[in-house]
DNA sequence: TGTGCTATATATAATGT
DNA sequence: TACATTATATATAGCAC
């Protein structure tokens, strides 16, 4: 009755998992078929289960065979190059991710370090005490300039 | 505005049949790497087109090989298994580094927002106050306290 | 050629049998 | 457990740009 929108991750749940594969095994054979159908292409599709003893397959097996032989005969300079392209593209993620990492490690430390700063401020009630050589405009302005730009760096944030 | 239903033949108009064949193909590897995922099995699609010179895979080629090989009852080579060993490790570390930077990204907003608020109890504080004097040696002396506590924590972070 | 849009068609999650 | 139902979610056909 539901449709729910479903949580992309494994389904803990046995039951529901299983009902969940069989139902999706067999739109997903489905479609292949029809794009294969529709474009007049070669596709194929295997899927393995702990439920069956045989992986599902389509089309029949042969023609899962023939398809893969068309796949695994990519001469070895083109997979092995694929395969090397791949591997660079992972790795500059990974390094992207890293530099990610680093950034964002800085912009902590700034970010406690200031954060530390107000709060022993605050804390200290040193706003209590005798302020006669300190302007009160330039302590307001200097805030001032402050709020504007965490408001900033909040917008970028959240965007 | 139309999806009209579609019948389940080869597509005689070229351009046509090119653009189902786009959607469709993004369509199926999609529904494949969701099944893969909701059920935690192994499965692959291979998808043959006059478009493009390489088949469209999911998942990588070495995924690919690997289920295949299975299907085929093939013992996976060592070099193949070294493959796909190497491209889940880096798979991981990229998911690894992924994660820490969602996390140091929800820190920093906590801390942007903590910093926030303390800015504006300062605003509020020297509103409120009578601070027309300030006593330099005071702060001077809470400055101090911040930088020793500040240079411990850096040095936490740093390790 | 590709992209975005929107009405429809299709897939499917939860539930009942 | 597998199958039918049905409300939702998702995929996608045709068109406009």
């Amino acid at each position: 009755m539901t449709g729910k929108k479903v949580k992309l991750a494994f389904i803990i749940n046995d039951s529901a998992r299983k009902a969940t594969y069989n139902r999706r095994k067999k739109g997903l054979l489905k479609k292949v078929k029809e794009l294969s159908t529709l474009c007049g292409i070669e596709a194929c599709a295997i899927v393995y289960s702990p439920y069956e003893h045989q992986p599902e397959v389509w089309p029949s097996p042969s023609g899962v065979q023939r398809v893969f032989a068309k796949f695994n005969n990519i001469p070895e300079s083109e997979k092995s190059k694929k395969m090397v392209n791949q591997e660079a593209f992972l790795k500059h993620r990974i390094l992207k991710s890293v530099e990610q990492v680093k950034n964002l490690r800085r912009e902590n430390r700034k970010l406690e370090i200031t954060l530390l700063m107000f709060h022993c401020l605050s804390v200290g009630k040193i706003l209590h005490n005798n302020m006669s050589s300190i302007d009160l405009n330039d302590l307001a302005w200097l805030i001032d300039q402050n709020l504007k730009e965490i408001g900033r760096r909040i917008e970028t944030l959240e965007n």
